[in-house]
DNA sequence: AAAGAAATTGCACAATTGTGCAGCAATTGA
DNA sequence: TCAATTGCTGCACAATTGTGCAATTTCTTT
């Protein structure tokens, strides 16, 4: 057989098979040969592109991006939304996807943990999923901010509990105390013990990730002087996920600040299932990759050009 | 999950399945749903275009036209090659897919019958398939045409042997005798009854079809005249398959021609497995149809012209 | 708020498809 | 011409995929 009947010949079978629903069976029968042959045919169709198949994206659609960050940080999983500048609009846009994805992450009776940050502040006003009556939601990080403005900790997890339509635990203890001994006094105290050993029982957390630049949040509301920053810079910090400080390769960096924060550790939040971490904007970028790389999320969300710069830096 | 979300999550298993070819099984895992969920989602995305499956075809490829034909009149197998208008061109574009046909059709051992026709004369040269050296030729006909000018049915029989690597038998009888009385006498001499015998072991054939108009090959050839012609065309005959002679409802028309004739059975024929006729043009649309609806072929090779003419005369 | 209707889900099974392998045929090279 | 090599074939099995069904959930309607 020459090419072009070759080719003929590929195509009818394509036909048979794709457009008109034979199975490989039938069309075995039809044409006189095994049906080996016919699904061996069949992937040379498919090699030589005389079958194309072809997936009608919707506008805006990057899941061919995220893939390729997911196979390159081998993370679960990469949502990617328009990048629009407008940082209240990507979070609204994310809605939709994160709604998806506790549809189908969150078990019934599991437990998740709520980290801090304006993105996770931002992004659970949006949270709407229902039939996840049973999940309890418990922070991770002791409180940041003030209470009342609602980007406290308390208020976020609170918030997210409200929108599942199930109840939220809450912390009482400061995330940053003034030293070490005043932590584990703190820690120590039953109420906060049993909060921190919740977070054993944790299957999904949502954490923020900071950079650690004059602009961060962390800066802006208080809770660090740019002094720290500047040590924490100089020891080869790019920023925090859940104020784990960590390098550019996501390995936590000790330092002096960690003894008097109050959170979950580094060890025992790798060990959660889905970790979902949400950032996005250039000045993240570095933490991000760190955050991917040291595997300290597992799944990303974030806007376009964010996504693009991170499959630009490797 | 609103339209647009759906859109994009279908979009997203279609990539990872059909670009990634992933299984539904490590999707099912990777995005924590069931694998029924998986092949669902891959169903609906079929069905809403999402994922659009579209075959190259080489140009002028008619297999949509081809299958059309296949199912309104239930036969094997229908080949359609481009139509040019040009007798001996449109056989040679035929080589390809008949010899692809032979390999798949010709078993080990079986015997091939052939008829007589211009067109069966002209496409024999172009055979050419190997590894055939176990079929037994056997003229379904009488001899029609003279000896020596390659017309005759033993030549063709011959001919297709030799280009197949294997032997042919010999029908030392013509088509058409003078006679009820003589065709009987010859009928029953033992070198023609061992040819006819022959007929039921035939698990295919190649047989010709004509229309009964003044220029057809039968009328140039001088095997009827003219009279006869218009005497089977007052009983409603519109043709003949390997000279039989049938309406347009392909039903075999008796008449008085018939006792004179040398030729395989109609009830014969219908129970062989893969009738080929091979038949294009106008004239030949009535005689082409009644062959299709009276299941005296069910196999045919014709052009694009009379294919679609086909499809059009319903 | 309750009952009924409709849709969704995963299981278990059936159907379909993919593939390693042994055997056979074709081709090549001496 | 023969041997060696290469490629093709179908079988038998393994993997993957599709689907009826019962249970459950969600949505309607009263």
């Amino acid at each position: 057989m020459d090419s072009i009947e070759r080719k003929k010949f590929l195509s009818k079978i394509a036909r048979l098979y794709y457009l008109e629903g034979l199975t490989q069976q039938k069309i075995a029968g039809r044409l006189n040969i095994s049906r080996t042959k016919v699904s061996r045919y069949l992937d040379e169709a498919r090699k030589d592109k005389v079958v194309e198949i072809k997936i009608n994206l919707p506008k805006e659609d990057y899941s061919r991006l995220e893939y390729e960050i997911e196979k390159r940080f081998k993370i679960k999983e990469c949502i990617i939304v328009p990048a629009s500048g407008n940082k209240e609009e990507i979070l609204k846009m994310m809605a939709g996807p994160l709604n998806n994805l506790f549809e189908r992450i969150l078990a019934g009776g599991s437990y998740l943990g709520i980290g801090w940050g304006s993105s996770l502040k931002g992004i659970s006003d949006y949270i709407n999923v229902s039939g996840k009556s049973d999940i309890k939601v418990v922070p991770i990080i002791g409180g940041l901010g003030k209470i009342g403005t609602g980007v406290h900790t308390n208020s976020v997890a609170k918030n997210i509990a409200d929108r599942l339509g199930s109840i939220s635990y809450m912390i009482h203890s400061p995330a940053i105390l003034d030293s070490k001994e005043i932590r584990e006094i703190v820690e120590n105290d039953s109420n906060t013990r049993e909060i921190i050993k919740l977070s054993e029982k944790i299957d999904t957390a949502m954490v923020g990730l900071s950079d650690i630049g004059p602009d961060s949040t962390l800066i802006k509301t208080g809770c660090f002087s740019l002094e720290e920053f500047k040590y924490l810079d100089s020891l080869g910090v790019v920023g925090d996920v859940n104020l784990i400080f960590i390098d550019e390769n996501g390995k936590h960096v000790p330092n002096k600040i960690d003894e008097r924060i109050v959170r979950i550790s580094p060890d025992r939040l790798k060990k959660v299932k889905n970790v979902i971490g949400v950032a996005f904007g250039r000045r993240k970028l570095k933490v991000i990759l760190g955050a991917l790389r040291g595997g300290l999320i597992n799944i990303l969300f974030t806007d376009r050009e964010t996504a693009e710069n991170i499959i630009n830096s490797g």
